[in-house]
DNA sequence: TTGCACGATTTGTCAGAGAAATAGCGGGGC
DNA sequence: GCCCCGCTATTTCTCTGACAAATCGTGCAA
């Protein structure tokens, strides 16, 4: 016995940062899931640690453990007596990786999409402006290796995606800016969403490895102005190519 | 009995995100300190769960939920048989409320402060420039009226640090970019950080309050790039205030 | 040397019992 | 009638003790 009732199966999504291999875990996404897609809405009260432990046929504490990854991610909050209640959506850790990867479980809203396009083309640029300046050869080297997986791949290709993911996430790196590094995730999470989008929905004009490799030799001449320039002109091109699919 | 022998108590820090009202709310805290601040280092195990509680005399669920907490924002990773681990910096969530807190209960480095402030001189203009243009007469009032706070206290004093928080935070919030609007927090802890620099060493060149003036009327006149250009001066007189101070 | 089984260790899960906090209700005083 | 205060019921919070599951390392065998 002791085994969940309902197993809801992964749905068919990319990487977990949370194991989610444990209970607490499993419990953790599934109601992460229901919170960020709205099926519970902020102000709700979760089901009480007895109820719901007897429904799932799990343990309190394994219900409670889960409770508290949500509680850390803002997005319930507990107090005896009321229960544990969604918070309000301003105070929810948007950029958390896992949180960002249970809204892209569901169907994010158009705002959100266009939201995560305009950070995207605030942060990135900027963040290769920096790389062009501080760029080791180390960096280098990863970038040119992502652009070489890119171009052998393609973009439509799982293997491109996954290239194209690590070739943003170097130029983060090459930043040299902790901070913005913790952004990776967060653009990855739009990079991945905007070339599913492009692999089902659209050819694209351009070849867009060219275009990576216009910022990567930017990037390669310590040219900062070039560099913000290529990345502009990347970010647009994927941004105005979701626009479209939207 | 049952009751935590080495209660550190509270350092003389700002708002708590986290309750940490409850046991396993103080653990994670003082947990989540330790580590940010390098008492415990990447790779390094955290005490097993028997020996912890025997040591802190609480019980193992605590110190577990604790432990969930410190998972759920990144820092440490547990696993059966090699036991609760310390993640390497590249996983933490840097732009976590509570972890960001953490660091600021500790010295922060000198890069990391850096970090921040070229984080917030990436974001923060272009909010403005976005805030001029989708600004509601609603927010201009709260703009108005944390302008107000700031005159009558001076931007010394307690209130006068939040109503310049509660100024940068309104900004984020006309900007109606709902990712943009989670790193206010974020904003929030280096605005912070730099007006306590300010009060203990330093006085000011240029009155801040006039500053932040002309950045409210370039809002309030929908002038975007007046906005960006009043709040690139405004974070680069604080990051120039703040590096003269470290 | 390589592969595999086994044992030891640590986290993971469960069950049950109180303790603590608190929202809401009801009674007493004015 | 209105306000304040204490009581009660409910829910989370904490503790305890037990067993399950995972997995690293060891040592044996092929």
């Amino acid at each position: 016995m002791r085994q969940r009732k309902e197993q809801t199966g992964p749905r068919t999504t990319g990487l977990n940062t949370t194991s989610m291999k444990r209970i607490h875990g499993s419990i953790a996404h599934d109601l992460g899931v229901d919170i960020v897609t709205g099926i519970y809405k902020p102000g709700d009260t979760l089901p009480g640690e007895i109820e719901f432990s007897e429904q799932l046929d799990v343990s309190r504490t394994a219900y409670r453990e889960a409770v508290r990854i949500l509680s850390a991610k803002g997005l319930v909050e507990s107090r005896p007596r009321t229960g544990t209640r969604v918070t309000e959506k301003e105070r929810w850790n948007l950029l958390d990786p896992d949180v960002l990867a249970w809204m892209f479980e569901g169907e994010p809203s158009v705002e959100f999409i266009r939201g995560l396009f305009e950070l995207r083309m605030i942060i990135e640029p900027s963040a290769a402006e920096l790389a062009a300046v501080r760029r080791s050869g180390a960096d280098l080297a990863r970038m040119g290796h992502a652009l070489e997986e890119m171009a052998r791949h393609g973009l439509a290709t799982e293997a491109g995606r996954e290239a194209d993911q690590l070739f943003h996430h170097a130029i983060l790196e090459a930043s040299r800016n902790a901070p913005l590094m913790t952004l990776s995730s967060t653009i990855s999470a739009a990079v991945s969403w905007t070339t599913i989008f492009k692999q089902r929905k659209r050819k694209l004009p351009r070849d867009p490895v060219a275009d990576h490799r216009v910022l990567y030799e930017a990037i390669g001449n310590s040219d900062p102005v070039a560099a913000r320039a290529a990345m502009v002109d990347l970010v647009r091109l994927a941004q105005e190519d979701t626009e479209l699919s939207l």
